[in-house]
DNA sequence: ATAGTAGTTTCGAAATATATAAACTATGAA
DNA sequence: TTCATAGTTTATATATTTCGAAACTACTAT
């Protein structure tokens, strides 16, 4: 593979996991695991404000870790490749083991 | 589980996430993949400075993705879990079902 | 003790990400 | 057409990440 094709899919990488970087992404990934959702189930489910939810389900379109279908007034958002899960879960598994070792789950970890 | 907890949990998710929400900490764990490798050891494979390298390592130790140990003047770090070069295989299987389908391979995806 | 090599930490500047508010677009109903 | 609801985009302030340079620490050999 070639060097700088090499370059560029460490950085396409990297912005998926971007996607997951962030707690609100993650909680909106939790809530689409099982169904769809519109974005007014999102915001009421997550009590955020439409704007920035908007934005973080932008994040999340642009990587194309979920796909939109619009019925109405409504958009129904739900997550485009069951792996995304799966990757999410693992990391949790990680998470958990971390915990496990190190008790931190009350008090800061640093 | 208590609202609070699970806040934090999805807190510590993101965490672990932003760990590999980066293309040179992805090409750091990608080389840890198979065997342990010195500090001076990955400079020389990523032609980075010794500063910014030794940054990346820390955020990779302090999230306990990697471990180290001092043998002389060497310290060899290695990938604490297996699970999570696993998670990253699968975040890469979910890049190239994106990289196939969009065609966005050289030029942006944006 | 001094010097050299390996690695980490601190500092400050530049780039990115995040949140809120306000303006805007799209659909449907009266 | 006008209004209401659902959602997106833009603007902007703040917080976080990233990088390189310089200062520092740890170990080894002379």
């Amino acid at each position: 593979m070639k060097r700088e094709i090499e370059e560029r899919i460490f950085q396409m990488h990297a912005e998926v996991c971007k996607c997951m970087a962030n707690p609100t992404r993650l909680k909106i990934l939790n809530l689409l695991r099982q169904q769809e959702m519109s974005v007014e189930d999102l915001r009421k489910r997550l009590s955020l404000n439409k704007s920035n939810l908007s934005q973080h389900l932008s994040v999340l379109r642009q990587r194309r870790i979920v796909t939109t279908r619009r019925a109405g007034l409504n958009i129904y958002y739900k997550i485009a490749d069951p792996k995304m899960t799966k990757a999410c879960d693992i990391l949790r598994e990680v998470l958990f083991r971390q915990i496990k070792e190190t008790q931190c789950l009350i008090s800061s970890p640093d």
